[in-house]
DNA sequence: CTGAAAGCGCTTACAG
DNA sequence: CTGAAAGCGCTTACAG
């Protein structure tokens, strides 16, 4: 059974397929009722149903973003997909899921397939590595706009936390219950990761906001699997480290992985504060206090500014950066 | 900057589009050494890229599926998209994610919208109401397969767990650990969502099995909201409940929540198992037994089963429901 | 070995 | 108020 087209609707509606056009874009500004009820019918009779590639090809325009995510497995990524998601739908936009694995090769790869899909934006968490390629895109004035981290030179608007004052929160909370001895576990910073390095610097504000000093052998940084080799290191060393900022969720489950085969109580062992809300936060024991991320909002703003982008391509493309605001949600770890 | 066509390539190139199009197709069989050199220098030249959606309007093919999700914040759903995913990425295919909240009005439109938009073929986790829909799928031989779940009478292949293996796995070890009493608890039943009907026909022949008799009482279901106030008035009853299997991973957090609320022991006061193995389950404290399922391998089929229809589509479209075998995860909990 | 022509299914000025 | 025609950027027989 093949397809009918707008060509069958018009033989059967006997007007022309011009008038068919004229009728699914709903420019009836001067059409006779009586077409309008044939084509109506005749639509309806053959189960017509237009082929949105060939309008595409005509207009230009695919109604269908990317997202390009660093993986969709992490909760946050989930998130602002979602809330992403839910914005487009109202505009009737379809999204296109990428996991570029923070693989520059990857990036490289499904920006230029999205691209040549004519995709009307991208919407990314940009591995860093791509300058080339983003400056390019700007050049062209492609709608693409960065979230979670940007890229230091290169002016795309991104959608950001506010990932110094992240670790200032826990830093201020720690201080507040009588901690002084802060360490900070991290995974790997080869790469400048913005909202590491950022996360970074905040924790070290916050320990001299308190007049605490920073000792190199507190920031604790690895692979996730190496984490735990790390923590035996430091908590048996004559370190009177007392309290734990987990950089961020995997990070975190490390360290609780680690207390429990140690048996180390939290908060007594040490103290414990997570960037990034985890699930089970509320009701693990104890009860883990942490900094929550806006995800949906953040995946919202970075829709808006996409799909605002895409409607104004002309209007000069303002770079800004929009920051949002980390939530303390102070329960029993700390 | 207008994007450059083909034909600027072939001008530039002084050769013809048909060329050019071989050449991009690798169909350099009869192709002159100086024409081939000359057109990948006029590309490299212009930047030019293919224009896909012109392709696939030409070719039918947009190389590209939807997968409809129940909810894209579910872990599960998580991992099927991502399997989904690194296998399509393989063949150059690309996913459209779509949240059909199990709304079938949404689902519909959807489905639909991915028509229109002629992608290659469809993943769904089904709402199970759109039986007209799904017959017409069927009908018009368009490649589809279900994931999670199915829907009675409606020959479409399915991928999905064994679930009542999944449910009989968590009896035994009940049994097998001395408890008698096992209550199941679950999201509400109105709709006939297939894994749930099975999980609970699974619990009942379960019990069957080790000449336990069945109690209605012991079956609770309702609202997530509505959950603890359910436990509640099981628990202070004069039942003498010992052990609860957890339907899904949002019934185990409210069991989880409630236990933690009224500082319950796990399991001296009541046995758990929860089936899907959440990110937790290893460090929660008591670590938590849990019945996995194989999330990945179960995305991976699904696009197996898609692309070899969408490659195939002539072939008689054999309907086959696969199934997956749930894996008991010995913890404390239980 | 390469090119002219038709066509994929739409939309959009432009006539009338 | 409606239709003929051109065109979006490709691909694909078919000639030669």
């Amino acid at each position: 059974m093949k397809p009918v087209t707008i060509a069958d609707v018009a033989k059967y509606a006997e007007v022309s397929k011009s008038t068919v056009s004229q009728y699914l874009n709903q420019r009836y500004d001067y059409m006779g009722e009586k077409t309008k009820k044939r084509i109506e019918e005749a639509i309806k009779e053959l189960g017509y149903s237009p082929n949105i590639v060939a309008r595409s090809l005509k207009q230009k325009s695919t109604m269908t973003i990317g997202v390009i995510v660093a993986n969709i497995l992490h909760v946050f990524s989930t998130q602002v997909i979602r809330a992403i998601e839910d914005y487009c739908n109202k505009s009737d936009f379809h999204i296109i899921v990428c996991n570029a694995d923070d693989d520059p090769a990857k990036e490289k790869r499904y920006i230029d397939m999205l691209r040549a899909k004519q995709v009307d934006g991208i919407i990314a968490f940009p591995t860093g590595d791509n300058v080339e390629l983003y400056n390019r895109l700007i050049k062209d004035d492609y709608p693409i706009v960065f979230i979670d981290r940007n890229v230091s030179d290169v002016p795309i608007s991104t959608v950001m936390l506010d990932n110094e004052k992240a670790s200032r929160l826990a830093i201020d909370e720690f201080v507040k219950k009588g901690y002084r001895n802060i360490a900070m576990f991290t995974p790997p910073l080869k790469r400048d990761i913005n909202p590491r390095v950022e996360r970074i610097k905040g924790y070290k504000e916050g320990l001299k906001k308190h007049n605490l000093s920073f000792h190199s052998k507190y920031l604790v940084s690895g692979e996730i699997s190496e984490l735990q080799g790390k923590m035996d290191e430091i908590l048996q060393g004559s370190n009177h480290l007392d309290a734990i900022l987990a950089m961020n969720d995997r990070v975190l489950f490390e360290i609780l992985k680690y207390a429990k085969a140690n048996q180390l109580r939290i908060p007594e062992d040490f103290a414990l504060i997570g960037i990034d809300d985890v699930s089970f936060a509320s009701f693990y024991s104890p009860a883990l206090t942490t900094i929550a991320q806006p995800a949906f909002e953040m995946g919202k703003k970075a829709a808006e500014l996409l799909l605002e982008k895409i409607k104004n391509k002309d209007m000069t493309c303002n770079y800004e950066i929009h920051r949002f605001e980390p939530e303390l949600v102070v329960r029993s770890s700390c």
